[in-house]
DNA sequence: GCCAACGTTGGC
DNA sequence: GCCAACGTTGGC
């Protein structure tokens, strides 16, 4: 069981857009760092679902439902694709600004790698902001 | 809208 | 293989 942080801009991907949807394949990744986490999820993985730009917090959680694939959107093999599943919407967003305040989070990627848009969490960091989020 | 950080590209 | 130039991301 691993733990995982994915980004999206609202504009692009929304939380709205991830509820009508319920399920979605988390494409379009074009950077290797993110692409290797990528491959590393398994089923059942738990993710922090990010939304950076506007208002950048954690709104919620899903669970990876299919290991990684060829990304549907290019041709190109060093690229790939996972489908992630809606979980559960935080009753309280957790922004970003906390993150920063909390010393036990001081160390999460977020805060070093401010563009990388697949990351790890360890499962201490999972908790804290999953208890932050509800 | 600005700008810092970072990744990628391409000339040498 | 180095590094300057450029493009993109994302916080503010």
């Amino acid at each position: 069981m691993n733990y995982w942080l994915l980004k999206s801009e609202p504009d692009a991907f929304s939380l709205a857009d991830f509820v009508t949807e319920k399920t979605t394949v988390w494409n379009g990744v074009r950077n290797y760092t993110a692409r290797n986490y990528l491959k590393k999820m398994e089923i059942g993985d738990l993710c922090l679902f990010y939304r950076s730009v506007v208002k950048p917090a954690v709104i919620a959680t899903c669970t990876v439902v299919k290991p990684f694939y060829q990304d549907p959107t290019t041709d190109n093999p060093a690229w790939v694709a996972v489908t992630v599943e809606l979980n559960a919407i935080f009753e309280q967003e957790v922004p970003l600004t906390l993150i920063k305040q909390t010393p036990e989070l001081q160390k999460m990627l977020l805060l070093k790698m401010s563009r990388l848009s697949v990351q790890p969490v360890t499962e201490a960091e999972w908790d804290i902001i999953h208890r932050l989020g509800n």
